[in-house]
DNA sequence: GCTGGACTTTACAGCGTTGCAGTACTTAAG
DNA sequence: CTTAAGTACTGCAACGCTGTAAAGTCCAGC
C-alpha cells in the first residue's frame, strides 16, 4: 500500500496537516521542520494522491485531448505537441479517439470525463460549434476551422484564406487547369469546405472558371483516398496541371497515382497540401503545403486553458477566438528539384 | 456543480446506497425501484465521479501509455491502436512521452502516477528489464524487445529472428552487398542491438562475411537520420546492392538519398524497412518491411493488464512473456515495380 | 510582566463513493 | 408456529487530502 500523509506524518512526527503544508510549499514552516518532512516524504517515497486532491475540489492535473484518430500523422503530431506543451506545467494528457463521431465529440464536451479532467482539447469534425455547449462541462478549447462562434474558446488559422493561398501558389506557377482533392462529401465536413471555398475564392479573383469534375471528393482522408481520387480523376480524362490537396495525406496519395502513371510531379502536375505533417519534408519529391504552425496552437491551446483553470467560473471572461498565421511553404511537389549531385 | 449520488438519491427518494447499487449493476434491486432510479441518474445527467471510485479503493478506468514521442508514426500508430483497444472496456489512456529517457521509464513504472491509473503500458527504449522493478507501482505490461526477463508482463515479437528474417529475404533476392543503417551508437539502444545481431546472423548463416563500413550508426531514428547515414555511406565509396534499415522511417530517409542520387530502388539498391508503419505503404516506392502486428501487441497489452487488475496481488501469477508472430511484407522496394499503366 | 502580533502547528470536517453490517420484511422449510 | 434463508434497502465509516479556524509559541515593545 503506498504511504499517504499520515505515514509522512507519523514518521516526522508532526501532524499530517504540516506534511501538507510542506507538500504545498505553504511558508510558514519551521526550516528544521521542513526538512525533517522532506526526509521522510524521500525516504517512504511519498507521492500525493490526485484523487483525493480531485475529489477534494482540486485540480487533477489531468487535461484531455479529444482527436478523430491517433493513427493519422496530423492528429499524431498535435497530440504530441500537446502533450510536450502541458509536461512543463506537471500536466498529463488523456486521449480521446472521437473517429469522427459528433455523439463522441458531444459528450466529452458535454463533461463525460468532467471528474477526472481539469480541462479537454478539443479538435472537433463533425460537430457546428454553436452546439458544443458544456452543461456540466470543464473549460474547453476547440481546435481547428469553424464556421460559427461557439460557447468555448477556439484556436486555428483561417483556414478559407490558407486554402486560397496555397490556391493562389499554383496560380503563381502559372498553372491554371487547378483542381482540388477531397471536396466534401457531406454538410458536417466543415474543414474541407472551408478549404473548397479558398481554393474557388482565389481562382475566381484569378479570373478563372471553375471546371466541372474538377472538384473531387473524397470519402476519407488516407492517403488511399488520395490515390484513388487521383485515379478517378485522371480516369474522367481530365487533365490538370496543379492540384491542391485538402490534407498532405491525400497529396501523398495523389502523388503516388500520378508518379504511377509516370505523370512528372511537378512537371506535368504540380501538388500542393495542407498540413505540413513530417512525411512532407520527406516524400519524394518533398510535398508543398499550408504550415498551420501546430506546434504553436498546441502552446495556445494548453495556455488557454492554463488560463481559465486560474479563474473563477464568475469572473470569466467571454469565449476567445484566437487566429494562428499559416503560411506556404514550398517544395519540390510544386517548384521541381534541385539540380541533381552524384 | 455537477449532481452527485446524493442528488439523484433525493430525486428518486431512496438512499444513496441503493443508488450506488443501481450504478453498480447489483441484483438485489426491485425493478420498479431501480427504473425510478434510473429516471432521475438521466434527468440530473449523473456520472461517477472516478477521484471518488478511486479514493474508495477502486479502479479508475484511467490507463498510462508511455512511448518515446508520438510524434514518432510508430508510436502514434500503436497509441492509437492501444486507445482504441482500451475503449470497449470503457478505458481511457494517458499519454506520457518519455523522450526516451531513462529516468522517465523508470519514474512511471515505480509508479509517479500510481494514484490516477489502474495500469501501464510502457514502450521503453533506454531501460534494461531488469531494472524496471515497481516498488509502489501498478500492474505493468513492457512492450518491445527486452533482452533480459524483467519483473513484469512483456509482449513483442522476436526482434532477432525479425531483422534476420527481413535480411534473408534480400538475400534471397540474390543481394551479397548488405549494408545495415541504424547500428546502436549507445549501449542502452536494445532495439537496434537485438536487429543488428539479427543481421548478423542472416549473413553469417549464408556465409557472407561482414564488410567493414557497412553497419551504419545513426544517432536517432527519424527520416533525417535515415537520409543521413545513407549519404554518409555512399560517401566512403561503398557501393551496397541492398540495405536492412532497423526502421522504416530511416528506411523512407535512405530512400530519399538513393533516389536523389539517381540510384535506382530497387535496381541498384533493394531497401527493406522494420516497422510496417502506415506510410510504407504509399511511398514511391512502397517499402518492403517487418509487420510487427502492432495492433495485435496493443489489444494483447491491454488484455493482460486486464487480467492483472481482476487479480489478487497476492495471488498473481508470475510475469508473462507473450511472443507475437512478425511476417515480412514484399512491396516495392525489393521487388520492384508492376509494370506500369497509363 | 503584560499585550499584541507574527509565526508555527494542529484538529476537524467533508469532498463522492462503496464495503460492511445491519434492519425490516417475505417466503420456504421443518 | 418457529426457524432459516432470502430479498430489498439503509446507515456508517473510511479512502487521502486541504480549507478553515483555532490553538500554541515566541518575542518586541511598553
Amino acid at each position: 500500500m503506498p504511504p499517504g500523509l499520515k505515514d509522512v506524518a507519523a514518521r516526522a512526527g508532526v501532524s499530517i496537516k504540516t506534511v501538507s503544508n510542506v507538500v504545498n510549499g505553504y511558508v510558514h514552516v519551521a526550516p528544521e521542520t521542513r526538512a525533517r518532512v522532506q526526509e521522510a516524504i524521500d525516504a517512504l517515497g511519498y507521492v500525493p494522491n490526485p484523487a483525493a486532491r480531485r475529489l477534494r475540489g482540486g485540480l487533477s492535473g489531468v487535461i484531455a485531448l479529444a482527436v478523430p484518430d491517433l493513427r493519422s500523422p496530423y492528429f499524431a503530431e498535435l497530440a504530441g505537441h500537446v502533450v510536450a506543451a502541458a509536461a512543463p506545467r506537471g500536466w498529463t494528457v488523456l486521449i480521446d479517439q472521437t473517429d469522427g463521431r459528433g455523439d463522441r465529440e458531444l459528450d466529452l464536451v458535454a463533461g463525460l470525463h468532467r471528474h477526472a479532467i481539469d480541462g479537454i482539447i478539443l479538435s472537433p469534425v463533425a460537430t457546428p460549434a454553436a452546439e458544443l455547449t458544456s452543461r456540466h462541462g470543464v473549460p474547453s478549447v476547440l481546435l481547428g476551422e469553424r464556421n460559427s462562434r461557439g460557447p468555448v474558446d477556439h484556436v486555428a488559422i483561417d483556414s478559407v484564406a490558407a486554402a486560397a493561398d496555397a490556391t493562389r501558389h499554383l496560380l503563381g506557377l502559372g498553372r491554371r487547369r487547378i483542381a482540388v482533392i477531397g471536396a466534401p462529401d457531406r454538410p458536417t465536413a466543415v474543414t474541407r469546405q472551408h478549404r473548397l471555398a479558398g481554393y474557388r475564392t482565389a481562382l475566381a479573383d484569378a479570373g478563372i472558371a471553375a471546371r466541372a469534375g474538377f472538384a473531387v471528393p473524397v470519402g476519407g482522408l488516407h492517403r488511399a483516398d488520395g490515390a484513388e481520387a487521383m485515379a478517378r480523376l485522371l480516369d474522367t480524362g481530365a487533365r490538370p496541371d496543379a492540384v491542391f490537396c485538402c490534407t498532405d495525406l491525400l497529396a501523398l496519395g495523389a502523388i503516388r497515382t500520378l508518379l504511377e502513371r509516370d505523370i512528372d510531379v511537378p512537371g506535368d502536375v504540380a501538388v500542393i497540401g495542407f498540413d505540413n505533417i513530417d512525411a512532407a519534408r520527406y516524400s519524394m519529391p518533398t510535398l508543398s503545403t499550408i504550415d498551420p504552425h501546430n506546434e504553436r496552437i498546441a502552446q495556445i491551446a494548453v495556455d488557454l486553458l492554463g488560463e481559465r483553470l486560474g479563474e473563477r467560473p464568475a469572473t470569466a471572461p467571454p469565449p476567445r477566438e484566437i487566429r494562428v498565421e499559416h503560411r506556404v511553404i514550398a517544395r519540390e511537389s510544386t517548384l521541381g528539384r534541385p539540380p541533381r549531385r552524384r
